[in-house]
DNA sequence: TATGAATGAGACTTCATTCAT
DNA sequence: TATGAATGAAGTCTCATTCAT
C-alpha cells in the first residue's frame, strides 16, 4: 500500500529519523514558497544536514514531495481516527467525526495548502498511493453515512454516499484552500458549526424537526 | 480592477492579438505541463512566434500566469452570465445558475484545475486581483441566493449566504480538481443532478414539496 | 552516413563555426586530460563563449565527444587523399598512401590518441558511425592492395587482404598511442621507413629485387 | 621494480587477500563500464567488503586502477611464460612464443581492453612502472628475435628488432582492441596463423622455403 | 516590431573520501 | 580491522532574460 523510497542507508531507525527531519523541513518550505522554488539544499540546510546527506535517503527531489505527502496523509488519519470515540452511533456519530475532521483541516491548514498545490508533481509512480489515501478518507465517511443509511436514519443510494462523503472532505479542506476567503468571515467553530449545519441539512435526516 | 501588464509594444490592438495566442498557448502547455514546467521558449513556440516576441509583450514569465488566470475568470464568468436568463426568479433561478456553473465547470476542467494548482505563483502584486475575481463569481451566488432570502424563499443570515455561495463554488470546482474520483462514478449530468439535490436541500427551502 | 547532432540554433553558418570552436578547445583539453577529467566549462571557456552557448550547439557532454571524433576522421581522411596522387600505380601506389598515412598520423598523434582512448565514451547510437569510418580507412588500404592483387603483382586471399590492411592501419596508430615506447628509437622517417619494410615485406611481392 | 600501494593494515596476508578481492571485483566492473564510471562503492560492494574498508587497502580509487593494471601484467606475462618451453630453439621458438601470446590475447580480451582505454588515467607516479611492464613484454619478443639474429637465421639491426617485437605486440593486442572489425572475419585461430605468417615473412628470414 | 543567439546564475545530483564507532 | 553514515566540492545541464541586429 505504501510506496517505499530506496535509501543508501540500512540501519531503518536512523532512515526514519532522517526522514523525519526532512519532511519538517520540506513541509516548511513547501508552505512558504512550494515545491518548485524550494531547492534541495534548502530542505538538508533546514533539515539540519549536508546535501550528500539528504541523498542518501532519497534519489530525487520528487522523494521529498512524496514522503510529505504520505506523511501529511497517516498524521490527519491519525488525529482523526484518535477523534472519534467508538461509544457514540447514527448522526451524532457522524456529526462527532465532522467536528473532529475540521479541527483537523484547522491544524493541518498549510499540509492541505501543500498537497492541493503540488500533488500533481509528485512522481508519476506514486501519484496513485497518494490518491488512494484521499480516498481512504473519504471512506471514512463514507462509512459513517452509510451506517447511518443502514440504520434507517437517512435515505441515501450509494451514489449519494459517495457523493456525500466527498463533498464533505472538500467542504472541509477548503478551510485551508480559502482561507483567504473564510478567515475575515469565521472563526474555526463558526465555520464548523456552518458547514456541518449545511452537511446534515444536505443529507436530510428523516425525522428532524422540519418533517412532520 | 484589471492590474495592466506592461508591454514594450505601442499598438493595443497588436498587444491584444498577441497576448491571446500567448495565452492559448500557455493554457495548453500548462494543463499539460504546469507552470513551472513550461518553458518561456514553449509557450512562444506553441504562440507561433518567437522568445524574444514573447518578451515585447511581458516582463516575465509570471506574468504569463496572470493573463491566463485572468483571461480564464472572464471566460468562465461570461459563459456563465450568457447562461442565466432574466425572466426566471428566486429558487428556480438559483438552480438554473447551478445548472450553467457545473456545466461551464465541465468545459473548463483543465483551466480551473491550472488555477487551483498554480495561483499560488501568480506573481504577487498580482495575487489580489485574481482573489477579488473568484470573490466576484461567489457573489453572483451570493446574490441570486440573497435574493431568494429577500424574497422569503430562504431563512439565511448574512454568513450563511456568504458560505453557501463558496461551497455551492468549491462543490462545482471539484468536478475539475477531483475528476480522479468522481469521472467513474458519475456523468457531469448525474453529477450536477446530485450536487444540486445536496445544496438545494443544505438551504432548506421554505414551503417545498419535500415539505408538507 | 553521418549522425547529425542536433542545436537549438537555426543559422548552419554559425552552428558550423561554434563547432569548430568547440572541437578546437575540447581537442587540446581532451589530449591534456582526457574526456572525463574535462568540464564542459573548461571546453565552453577555451571555446570562448560561455557554458550556456555551448549547450546551445549540443544536447550533452557526450556530443562534444563525437564530434570531435567524427572531425578527426574526415580530416585525417581529407589529409589522406589529397596526398595520394593518382598518377602512380601498383605496389608504388600502396607505398605512397602508407607514406602519406605515417606523415598524416605524425601529424595527429593527439587526436589518434584521443580517439583510442575516449572511443568507448561515445553516445551509444554513435560508435556504429564512428566505426564505421574506421573501416573506411581500412578500406582505402584494402583497396590498394586489393589492386596489386588483381594486377598479379601481390598473391593474397581476400581474408589477407583485410587483414593486411588492419595491421597497416595499426601499425601507423601506434605511432600515437607508442609513442613513448617509439619516440626515442625512432624519428618518423626512420619509423616510416621500417614499418614500410615489414609491411612490403609481409606482403610478399612477387618478382622483386630480394628475390632472385 | 613495483610500485608499492600503501595500506592501514599491517597484516600482509589479509592485504594481499583483500587486494585480490579488490582486483577481481574492479576488473570485471572496468571491463563493463570503464574506470571512471565505475564507483569505488561498487568496487567494494562486488568485492564483497564495505567502502571503508576499500579504503583501509588503497588510497584513493586510482590506486586500484594501478593495482589492476599491475596484476593484469603479471597474469598476461605468466601465462605467456609457462607456454615458452624451453626446448624449442631459433625461429621455431618465436613462432611458439607467437602461439602462446595470440591465446593470451585471447583469454585477456577485456583486460587488455581496459589497459588500452584507462591507462592514462593511472596515478601519475606508477604510469612509468607500467609502461616499464609493457617494455618488458616486448623485451620478451626482443629477445626471442635477438636470438635468432645471433643464429644467423635473421638479418636485422637493432633497431629493426625493437620495432618488430612492438609490432608483434600490437599485432596481438588488437584482437583485444580491434574485435569489432576482426571476430566477424577470424577465429583466433585463423587470425593467429594470418598474423605469424605475416610477421614471420615481415622478418624475412634467410634460406626458408619460400626462396630460392 | 521581430528575431534568436548569447548569457550565467543556479538547479539537481553524484561520488571520492573521511572518521567516529 | 571493519563499517557505513556523513560530507561537500564539483559536475552536467536548464532556462529566464537580454540585446544587438
Amino acid at each position: 500500500m505504501r510506496k517505499n523510497v530506496p535509501s543508501m542507508v540500512k540501519d531503518e531507525k536512523l532512515i526514519q529519523k532522517r526522514r523525519e527531519q526532512m519532511i519538517k523541513a520540506a513541509v516548511s518550505l513547501f508552505k512558504e514558497k512550494g515545491f518548485h522554488r524550494t531547492t534541495t539544499r534548502e530542505i538538508a540546510r533546514v533539515a539540519g544536514f549536508s546535501i550528500g546527506t539528504l541523498y542518501e535517503y532519497i534519489r530525487k527531489k520528487e522523494d521529498v514531495l512524496y514522503l510529505v505527502c504520505d506523511s501529511i496523509y497517516d498524521e490527519v488519519r491519525e488525529r482523526l481516527e484518535e477523534q472519534i470515540k467508538p461509544g457514540v452511533k447514527g448522526i451524532d456519530r457522524l456529526k462527532q467525526a465532522l467536528h473532529a475532521f475540521y479541527q483537523v483541516m484547522d491544524d493541518f491548514q498549510d499540509e492541505v495548502l501543500v498537497m492541493y498545490q503540488e500533488a500533481k508533481s509528485l512522481p508519476n509512480e506514486t501519484l496513485p498511493y497518494v490518491l488512494k489515501k484521499e480516498i481512504g478518507m473519504a471512506e471514512i465517511f463514507e462509512k459513517l453515512i452509510q451506517d447511518c443509511v443502514d440504520e434507517g436514519m437517512l435515505q441515501l443510494t450509494e451514489e449519494e454516499v459517495y457523493g456525500a462523503s466527498h463533498n464533505i472532505l472538500v467542504q472541509g479542506q477548503m478551510w485551508a484552500f480559502r482561507r483567504w476567503a473564510l478567515r475575515s468571515h469565521y472563526t474555526i467553530e463558526e465555520f464548523t458549526k456552518m458547514q456541518e449545519a449545511f452537511i446534515i441539512q444536505a443529507l436530510n435526516p428523516i425525522n428532524t424537526a422540519n418533517r412532520t
